[in-house]
This record gives structure tokens, sequence and C-alpha cells, in this order.
DNA sequence: GCATGATCATGC
DNA sequence: GCATGATCATGC
């Protein structure tokens, strides 16, 4: 055995490994089977950041073994290696600081938990289907658009270094992927802590709990949220209130157009639980008589001491935009002014548009930030996104890596990108 | 009509 | 006080 004091300086991978050897007096395996290999329960160390709300977040994303793309192809999801080597998990959730060392960690929640009984029946279900829209996608010869947008709990994100060389056959096409591991999202992984700490989110409610399991497995869950708005479709916005019961006259909310979206889901409160989970986020979206879409879409302020210190595999705004998907509640104004609902449809960002257009404004920005400009890419200069204020005022401003203070500003995507988004 | 800059409204 | 979603204002 290692002595302990040379694992304390060793990256936060080796944690599992740690505790493993250690704790637990085991040497550590990395293949097909669970780490406890007899009580077939498989060990995974995650890091936690404190959260003002809830206490504790994830920090990241739950990651598993690498997809083995030639063979999970001839899985079934009850048998499958991910089942097989998952379905028991120790879960040690763990403070995580940046300078300690790995033995100074302090562990705040330690739970076993069984995927495929202590989860609520419609989550394992959802599961389920998220790992056959994964499969599937790779026996279509699609191992290489896979992204974690596709799916909604489970998904299957990057892993492995970024070069070239993390690039692998996969089996139905000729085409190299990214080398991509199942992993849990955050979103998700958020969820599951509030239940370890006992905390009840009380802002937020199912649309899906009065369905019965059978509905969710044959339909799946995009067509079930999208059939739940199919009866309001082409209604205006005073025949949905009415039809909902949402009285206009009693609060005239500015975010009436997201209460309605909710409320046609038929949840009440806040927030859709289910949306939560998945990290799906609601767009309510109003188009000019014409079809036009004057808006573009904002995102989260850019951090400018952070971003360069980012490669774009791992940036934020990558991470952002690939593991979510946005649901898009389209209203469309008549001539007449009346506003009614056009069409609804769940998005989440085609992969090329990411790699090429995406990815090309980001390094731009990056590379301007770091030598102190404060003009940024503007739309005029891609098709896809750009960068523009996002502030209270001109007052509002952020600290660069040059000492400049410049306005905040964010990434937004282009509203002629949108419409083109909506309308194909 | 459109690009770009600027700010409002809301909720935590 | 601040982040976020949404929208306004201006000038070409």
């Amino acid at each position: 055995m290692e002595d302990i004091n040379s694992y304390g300086k060793k990256r936060k991978g080796h944690l599992g490994n740690l505790i493993e050897e250690f704790v637990f007096g085991i040497s550590p395996n990395s293949f097909k089977k669970a780490d406890f290999i007899k009580a077939g329960v498989e060990l995974k160390t995650i890091p936690l950041k404190s959260d003002k709300k809830r206490k504790f977040k994830a920090k990241e994303r739950l990651v598993f073994s690498m997809i083995d793309y030639m063979t999970i192809i001839n899985e079934k999801w009850e048998t499958s290696s991910f089942i097989e080597k998952n379905r028991m998990l120790l879960l040690m959730f763990y403070l995580f600081q940046s300078g300690i060392s790995l033995l100074d960690y302090k562990f705040k929640i330690v739970e076993l938990l069984d995927l495929l009984k202590d989860l609520p029946q419609a989550d394992i279900e959802i599961i389920k289907q998220d790992w056959e829209i994964i499969v599937s996608k790779i026996r279509q010869g699609k191992a290489h658009e896979l992204s974690e947008g596709n799916t909604n709990y489970l998904a299957a994100c990057t892993k492995g270094t970024t070069s070239e060389k993390s690039y692998r056959k996969q089996p139905c096409s000729e085409i190299k992927a990214k080398s991509r591991a199942l992993s849990l999202k955050t979103a998700y992984l958020n969820k599951l802590i509030e239940k370890f700490l006992g905390l009840t989110d009380s802002e937020s409610e199912s649309y899906l709990k009065d369905i019965p399991i059978d509905e969710v497995r044959k339909s799946g869950i995009e067509n079930i949220t999208l059939k739940k708005f199919e009866p309001f479709l082409s209604l205006s916005i005073d025949e949905i209130a009415s039809k909902v019961g949402y009285d206009f006259s009693k609060k005239s909310a500015k975010n009436y157009l997201e209460i309605l979206a909710r409320a046609m889901l038929g949840v009440k409160k806040r927030k859709v639980e289910e949306f939560e989970k998945a990290g799906i986020i609601f767009k309510t979206i109003k188009l000019e008589h014409t079809g036009r879409l004057k808006e573009s879409m904002s995102f989260p302020i850019i951090d400018y001491m952070d971003i360069v210190k980012e490669t774009w595999e791992e940036s934020t705004f990558r991470d952002y935009l690939s593991s979510h998907k946005f649901l898009f509640v389209i209203f469309q104004k008549c001539r007449n002014g009346v506003i009614y609902l056009k069409k609804v449809k769940f998005w989440e960002i085609p992969y090329n548009d990411l790699e090429n257009h995406v990815k090309k404004v980001w390094i731009e920005t990056q590379k301007r930030i770091r030598q102190g400009k404060e003009e940024l890419p503007k739309m005029s200069e891609d098709p896809v996104c750009h960068v523009r204020p996002h502030a209270r005022n001109k007052k509002d401003r952020m600290i660069t890596p040059t000492g400049t203070m410049i306005v905040k500003k964010c990434f937004w995507l282009n509203s002629k990108y949108i419409q083109n988004q909506i309308e194909s």
C-alpha cells in the first residue's frame, strides 16, 4: 500500500481511488465491474459547492465510464454494461475547495442509491429513455452528433482529452466521434442533493405526476409535453387564460406569457419539476404579425476574468449551451394586436452551429478581452451569435484582466438565427 | 427594417 | 444588490 500522504497532492480524479484504498482497503479497478465486486456497489465521489439557498450544489455532472460505441449498440437497458456496473451507487459528496489537499476535503452527504429502485418511477423511465436515445443515435451512425442537450437526466458528456486523439471509431459510420461517457446532469444531481438534504422544493410542481408510467413509456416525455399544448394551439391568450382559469384582470403580470405556458402544462407553481431536473429552459417567444422575431436571446453575463483562463472545450458558455435543452413556446401577434399560440418546440443547439459559429465568436471574444478591447463581436460578424451589453445601465461594469472596467456583457443568439431555428 | 447599445422588471 | 429574462431607443 502506498503512503496516504503521497496522494494528497494528486488531482481530484484520484479521490475515489484514495477512498477505495485507504477507507475500504480495496485496490482500484476501473473496468466493467463495480468497485465493490461482491456487493455490486460502485463508489462515486462528487464535489459540491456552497449555495446560498440550498446549502450545497453539485459542482459538476456525475460522470460514469466511457461509452463503448462498438458494443453498446448490442445492449439492452436492463442488462446494459451501464446498469451492470452502476446500478448500486455509493455516493459520497464532499465540499470542494480550491487550493487545499485532497486529504482535507470534508464529506457532507453519503448515500447508497439503487438506480432502479430508489428513484421515482417516472425518473427511472426517463433515464431509460435517455439511454435509448443515446444508443439509437449511435445505431444511426450519429455518434459524432451526440450532445448533452439530446437527453433529459442521463446524458452523453465528453470525456477524455480534447485533442484529436480523443476521437474514436463508431460502428455505423466512418466518421470519428468524440469520446463520451454517460453522466447524470448537474441539474438532476442538484435535485438528488436536495432530496438527500431533506429539502423539499415547494416552488416546483410536476406535470407528469398524473400521467401513467405506461404512457410515459409509450409516448416519451417530449411527446407528452407537446401534447399538453395541443388543445391551445391557435387560441388567443385571452382564450387560453379562460381555459386554464387564469384571471388577467386580477393580476397583470409582465411575465404573463410564461405564466400561461406553465398553466397549459398544468403547473400552477413557479417552477416545473421535470424541467428543473433536466435543465430544460423555458423560453417564451413573441413573433411580429409578419413572423419576424425582433429580439435576440440573452445568456448569463461573461465573467471577463474567468473567460480568459478558459479553453473553448471547457468554457462556461459551451457547457451552458451544450448541456441545456430549451422549450420554445412561440406566440405570434396578429395584425390587430391579438396574441395567439403558434407553436411549441423543443430545441437544442445543433452541433455544427456550436462547434463552428459559437466557437469562432467565443475565441474572438476571448482574444479581444485579453487585448483589453471593449468592442466585442457584433451581430454582423456572425449569423449565429454575438456579444452585447446586458447591464442595469452604463455604470454597471465589471473588471477585466487588463484592469479596465467595461459594461457587463453577455453572449446573445441572433434573433434571425432563432427565427430560422423556429421555422425549420 | 435592422444592428447595436441601453435599460426595465422581477425575483431571490 | 444582483442575475436573468425581456424589451426599448436610437441612428443608419
